[in-house]
DNA sequence: GCCAACGTTGGC
DNA sequence: GCCAACGTTGGC
C-alpha cells in the first residue's frame, strides 16, 4: 500500500528541474529540521509518490510528482560542519535528523495554491491548515487523485 | 518587507 | 512544567 505526500521546495534553492537535472534525477531530500516533518520522513517507505510544492516564490503551487527511492537513513548535512543545516547537537551514534532519497517522475502542469484552496474536494488537506507551515505533509488518496486530474485538466 | 502562526529555547 | 522571547516559515 503506498502513500502519498507532498514535500516544499522553494526554486530558488531546489527546483522541480533541478531534480530532473540531477544525475539519474535522484536527490536525498535533506535539511528538514522540525520534528513532526522529519517523523513523517520516516514513515515513507519505498515506492511511495509526492508532489513537489514550490513555495516562497512567485507562484506557489504544485509543480510535478516524485518517488520515494529510498528510505529515511541519517541526513549527513546535520554532521556536516560547513553545510547550512549542520546541528551541533546530533551525534553521530544517535542522529537526529533523517532523509530520504527522490527521484524525478514527471513534472505536472502548475496547480496553483489559490487553485488548492478553492477545491472544494481538498478540505482538509493539511497544506491548507491555517498556519501550516510543515514541509513535509500526508495527502490522501483522493486529494492525491483530485490534485492529480486538476493538473491533468 | 510585513506579519501571522507556529516551533523551539531557556530561565525560573 | 510553564511561558515569554525569539526564530522561522511562507503567503501576500
Amino acid at each position: 500500500m503506498t502513500a502519498h505526500w507532498l514535500l516544499k521546495s522553494e526554486p530558488d534553492e531546489f527546483s522541480v528541474d533541478d531534480l530532473r537535472r540531477r544525475p539519474g534525477s535522484t536527490e536525498p531530500w535533506s535539511g528538514v529540521r522540525n520534528f513532526q516533518a522529519r517523523n513523517f520522513l520516516r514513515a515513507m517507505k519505498k515506492g511511495d509518490l509526492a508532489f513537489f510544492y514550490h513555495s516562497s516564490c512567485p507562484e506557489p503551487g504544485v509543480v510535478g510528482i516524485m518517488e520515494i527511492v529510498r528510505q529515511a537513513y541519517p541526513d549527513p548535512t546535520q554532521f556536516d560542519r560547513k553545510s547550512a543545516y549542520f546541528d551541533a547537537s546530533a551525534r553521530k551514534e544517535a542522529p537526529k535528523w533523517s532523509c530520504v532519497d527522490v527521484e524525478f517522475k514527471r513534472k505536472l502542469k502548475l496547480v496553483p495554491l489559490s487553485d488548492l484552496r478553492a477545491a472544494k474536494a481538498l478540505q482538509g488537506l493539511k497544506l491548507l491548515m491555517p498556519g501550516s507551515r510543515l514541509s513535509v505533509i500526508p495527502v490522501s488518496n483522493a486529494h492525491w487523485r483530485h490534485i492529480c486530474a486538476m493538473a491533468d485538466a
